[in-house]
DNA sequence: TCCAATTAAGTTGTGCGCAATTCAATCTTG
DNA sequence: CAAGATTGAATTGCGCACAACTTAATTGGA
């Protein structure tokens, strides 16, 4: 098994060259990739759980907790727990946080440019890897289970 | 923008699903997968200089020194200055590391499985990928010298 | 020829990812 | 309803990625 033929290291690659581009864009808002992930998801929700963001981005509280912290450090949200369920951590928009969105309103246009792909290209690719995801996911699930029932 | 419409979150949730799915079968060998990567490069190659390794897997210095350190820990490596050039470095497989790969040779087959696609379809996205990268590379490198002639 | 620029590798510092653990709150079940 | 199990978040520790910098070796002009 040669490295050209390894579909994992395409996959790889592909997703830090892309992060790569985003990068001199976020840095000006200053923001990492995960965090405008983060920003992304609260621009459509305004507030929701750690873990329904975690759910969403595929990261658990290890990789969240700083992050959040991070955001939060810097104005763009706040923490709270939840008054109904003291376990659970509410994630909320701050006014400057809101007001980023407009400042990162010309990024998703340039990144299309920048892959030369056609909508429909890129719909179809997207498609492709989340079917390609949510193989992998059901596998490692199955593999889970069966180390499961060794015990 | 929403997070299911991003191309770059599909290929990033893609990549930690399928290195996800290595985690425990390289667990067994002792490696990361970019661990695993460079053993794949050394298995090919024998020998080459940390210049070449890291221009086939799009790494640079600050990330191959402590990695191959850590390879060379475990007795899979040795890293020799070069004679001819005394800034390069060559790593080279011991006997261990290329004894390694009898026991890593199950592993593409069970990962192929594992995408639940047909080696067509796991050809054809790989190359989709590529084509990919090569784009945002570009746009990267055009986004790189219109900066440096700001200067 | 010599010295300024370039190159290769390593180091330092920051921010993910993720496993493993901790802690408090909540749920479940006898 | 009390005790044990589960849950949500945070913390700790390790290994990438990557930028910025350092050091030493080599190259290439003037």
């Amino acid at each position: 098994m040669t490295l050209d033929r390894q579909l994992c290291f395409a996959l790889y690659s592909a997703s830090r060259a892309f992060t790569n581009l985003y990068r001199p864009f976020l840095g000006e808002l200053g923001l990492t990739y995960p965090q405008y992930l983060v920003m992304l998801v609260l621009w459509e929700r305004r507030s929701l759980a750690v873990k329904e963001l975690g759910a969403a981005l595929r990261l658990d509280s290890g990789t969240l907790s700083p992050l959040l912290k991070r955001l939060e450090a810097r104005g763009l949200v706040v923490r709270e727990r939840s008054s109904d369920d003291e376990r659970s951590v509410f994630v909320a928009l701050t006014d400057d946080g809101r007001d980023l969105q407009e400042r990162a309103r010309e990024i998703p246009g340039q990144m299309l440019a920048a892959t030369g792909l056609e909508i429909d290209g890129v719909v179809e690719l997207r498609s492709t890897l989340e079917q390609l995801t949510a193989a992998l996911d059901a596998a490692a699930e199955a593999q889970a289970e069966s180390k499961e029932r060794e015990r």
